[in-house]
DNA sequence: GAGTGGTCTAGACCACTTG
DNA sequence: AAGTGGTCTAGACCACTCC
């Protein structure tokens, strides 16, 4: 999937970037050779560029080329989740996961919920909630509202696995873009229950709406980390555009 | 500054989408249209788009159009920052700043932040220790590292107001990337001097080292929050080519 | 079938960096 | 002066959506 040629491009490069073939400080070959040895013209390099230097790969300088800047150390520190990329990654990582209840309530039980995701307060959605454990202690508690009858089917041996693979396989829809909020939030009676006593009793939530690439919204997720194990990592840009 | 006409395309459309001319919802004239009304080819109305959907004011549909996304109410919430390009927001908003210490210090006393701004331990370094004050509370502690000899002339009166403008304006370098990281962390003896006695006794840290457009790091920064205020706000993407 | 956005091309001119 | 990236154009063909 995803056949385009710069995306090809991207590819390539990034994962020369990633194994170390270009290192940090080094330069890119110039567009103009980059062109020639793809054989595509200037524009459809210059869009793989454009990509690499939005993730964060390389900088593009004018006048001197395109200088990588990835550092796996800086990267590799991914301890504990979280950009949106590795919402999924986290799935399939070491943690077992474990249904701890999933049930159909109206979103007007929920109200912030039910603004989230712009529905009536009549609408079936399904609640979920998640236990994330490692070595038999629960790092992270998922708690999940997603609309009912756009996933009618869902069940807990589905829970278990991965719902975006679920929704992006079987249901055939494709997840595009999230708002995501970042809080400190002193434990629930509910935490607790999940987490067991831990000192500080207070968790770092990752709220999340997810909209499919039609803007729909159809998820809205709170992803609730023990404080002391928290750590979010980010990179970006400014002067795109503003 | 920013002449270029996609960069006017865009401020002009995402300030229509602000002000409300377009509505959540409602789709943008198609780009055909957009070619004509400003006047300039199809792929600079395209760069302008792209630009909207990476910021989220826009999700673009094959056969269908482009549908403003933009929700003021998800977006206004920026109560306590801070996305990269808030952080200087932050310095202008209505927090008074008051500087605690100023120093000179060799970079290798900070093993961590010489390592991140890769230095040799030599290296001066101004160390700069700020509180963000609001009707008299301290909310925000801001710990900076910054290259001596990148900015020689720094003073209280500078850190006072902008560090960034001062970079930009004064010395003519231009801000690029960071990498961010939040933790949540307890209160050192030296956070209860800042902050005085608050309960819960944690921060929020966000760590970021700021890059220059040439990718010089040149500043080491720990923005310290009280956790019970902090709220970090993040629009994000999927498949920006992976 | 008409309209939409997605990709790609070949070429142009410019601004910046380095010798 | 030569090489680099930044912007912009005019046109082509494709895939998707909606009527």
């Amino acid at each position: 999937m995803n056949l385009n040629k710069y995306n090809q491009i991207y590819q390539s490069l990034s994962s020369d970037i990633v194994e170390g073939h270009y290192k940090a400080g080094e330069t890119l070959p110039s567009e103009h050779k980059l062109l020639r040895l793809f054989g595509v013209s200037r524009e459809t390099v210059r869009k793989a560029l454009s990509l690499l230097q939005e993730n964060g790969y390389i900088q593009k300088m004018k006048g001197k080329g395109s200088v990588v800047i990835y550092n796996p150390s800086t990267n590799l520190t991914v301890s504990h989740l979280t950009s949106f990329k590795e919402v999924q990654m986290q799935q399939t990582k070491d943690y077992t996961t474990q249904v701890y209840s999933l049930d159909e309530i109206p979103a007007g039980e929920v109200p912030h919920v039910q603004s989230a995701l712009d529905v009536e307060a009549g609408t079936l959605l399904w609640q979920l909630i998640r236990q994330r454990k490692y070595e038999g202690k629960t790092h992270i508690v998922d708690m999940d509202y997603l609309i009912h009858d756009m996933m009618p089917g869902l069940t807990e041996d589905i829970a278990r696995g991965s719902i975006y693979e679920y929704i992006e396989e079987r249901l055939g829809h494709s997840i595009s873009y999230s708002h995501k909020e970042i809080t400190f939030n002193p434990m629930t009676a509910l935490d607790i229950e999940l987490f067991g006593p831990v000192t500080p009793p207070y968790t770092a939530n990752v709220k999340s709406v997810v909209h499919l690439s039609d803007a729909t919204p159809f998820q809205y997720n709170v992803s609730k980390h023990l404080a002391s194990e928290f750590k979010f990592i980010d990179f970006s840009r400014r002067f795109t555009g503003e």
